[in-house]
RNA sequence: GUGGCCGUAGCUCAUCAGGUAGAGCACCGGAUUGUGGCUCCGGAGGUGGGGGGUUCGAGACCCCUCGGCCACCCCA
């Protein structure tokens, strides 16, 4: 084994994936074509600065796990920890937000976490954002575009909706107070990690999965208490637009997210078919993030999908993707006969564009040819030796179920194909 | 960053109360010489993750290190 490897966490995404990431990566371009979305493309390194002010200074994901480094000036850069960021950068930096903007973009993020099931250190999200849009019917919108997704996927029995409205920084602001309070008075029945948060991230606390601080927070403050009116009726109206459209819900008062920037509606959809790893898209609204990012003021809505936790969940859920194979082999033994097998392997990928056909390459016997030909998957094998390529014919082998081969014209191929494919 | 389990042929694993490694699958070749799938025969393939230690002798025991999986944490 040779002594370069790939960086712990960033992995080879190999050809017998690739069927899932491509089913996953069309389906996700032609719903959001549907719903008139825009694909944006960014840079997968920003300055370090955006991410501070955008995250958060005091998450996680900005104190442990970036990727930063020094560019050759001095500069400090960072690789993408996420994508909204970079895509409000963007918005903000070539003026996309004199009128509202619905975006998506794909690609992937760094975060130096400790590798398991369903989280590693490169990963790939689709970002969706929703720029300009102030009420709920946006919110609304972006989840149906999930939930379409989830059925185009054949997942929608895989994964369930989780909502909650955290308000506005100023009600966060007073809850976390009165949570704080609380807490600090129960502080010795606390886990560990809570404890810590107390003083880092209360809001955590909310969704932690220690039984006896779930407890706990059963007497504590609601965060509901605390919601202004508008952010009650915004909730109540995106409520009211699920339910008309029929996609089911869990309102969940404890959903906080991890970011800094989001406020009101926070959304996330779940499985319980990854283990640890169950959240497999979510977003929210971040209305102040624009503004805080030096552009005028606009609200705003978004979410993102983990790639990989779909490409295990549609691996889990749709095992028969056919992995990628061929249609025809071609199999040819002999100067003339490989000549000949060329020539008219080119003429047949002009006249017939998308069918697939392998040419064997790299000699051998008929008989290694063959097997080689059956292992492809291909249906059909065209067979040329001496004798066809003496007499201007092909030999055409079915590989599955019934059916003689046949010696037929190079004349007479394409409408024996038409017959056999 | 913390913890548990694990690291033997390309893959899945076995062996062994410590004496210099095996199986299945995959791969290559053959079964009267231009043909696959089933069967049979044969072959190639491992410095036993890496380093150090204990021992006459270690893949097997100890330490370190790297890596993997899962969980905590974090989050998509």
């Amino acid at each position: 084994m040779s002594d370069i490897r790939a960086i712990r966490g960033m992995n080879d995404i190999l050809p017998r994936d690739i069927a899932y990431w491509q089913y996953l990566e069309k389906a996700v371009a032609a719903v959001l074509a549907g719903y008139g979305y825009s694909e944006i493309r960014l840079p997968i390194v920003e300055q370090t600065a955006l991410f501070e002010r955008s995250i958060g200074e005091v998450t996680d994901i900005v104190e442990k796990e970036m990727y930063t480094f020094a560019d050759r000036n001095g500069d400090s850069l960072t690789l993408r920890p996420e994508g909204t960021a970079g895509c409000v950068r963007a918005a903000i930096q070539q003026g996309l937000l004199g009128s509202p903007q619905k975006l998506w973009y794909t690609g992937p993020m760094f975060r130096h976490e400790r590798p398991q099931k369903g989280r590693q250190r490169q990963f790939h999200q689709v970002g969706v954002e929703a720029l300009g849009i102030a009420t709920p019917d946006m919110d609304a919108e972006l989840i149906l575009v999930c939930a379409r997704l989830w059925r185009q996927l054949g997942l929608e029995d895989a994964v369930t909706l989780e909502l909650n409205s955290i308000g506005s920084s100023a009600a966060r602001r007073a809850f976390r107070e009165s949570l704080v309070e609380y807490l600090r008075a129960r502080e010795d029945a606390l886990d560990e990690d809570s404890q810590r948060r107390l003083h880092s991230n209360p809001l955590r606390i909310l969704d932690s999965k220690n039984a006896q601080t779930q407890a706990l927070l059963d007497g504590a403050p609601s965060l509901e208490e605390f919601l202004d009116e508008e952010a009650r009726e915004d909730f109540a109206t995106l409520c009211s637009l699920l339910d008309a459209a029929g996609v089911a819900y869990r309102i969940n008062r404890r959903l906080v997210r991890g970011l800094d920037y989001y406020n009101k509606t926070v959304f996330e959809w779940v499985t319980d078919a990854l283990g640890a790893q169950g959240t497999v898209c979510a977003g929210g609204r971040y209305d102040g993030l624009v503004a805080q990012l030096g552009g005028r003021d606009t609200p705003a809505v978004g979410f993102a999908m983990g790639l990989e936790r779909l490409v295990l969940l549609l691996q889990q859920f749709q095992p028969d993707l056919a992995p990628p194979g061929a249609d025809v082999y071609v199999v040819a033994l002999g100067d003339a006969a490989q000549r000949q097998a060329l020539v008219s392997t080119e003429a047949l990928r002009t006249r017939r564009a998308g069918l697939r056909i392998h040419a064997h390459s790299g000699g051998g016997s008929f008989k290694s040819q063959m097997k080689k030909a059956d292992k492809s998957g291909a249906a059909l094998a065209l067979v040329w030796g001496d004798d066809e390529a003496a007499s201007d014919t092909v030999t055409v082998k079915p590989l599955r179920g019934q059916g003689e081969q046949v010696t037929l014209a190079l004349s007479e191929l394409d409408t024996a194909l038409d017959g056999l494919l």
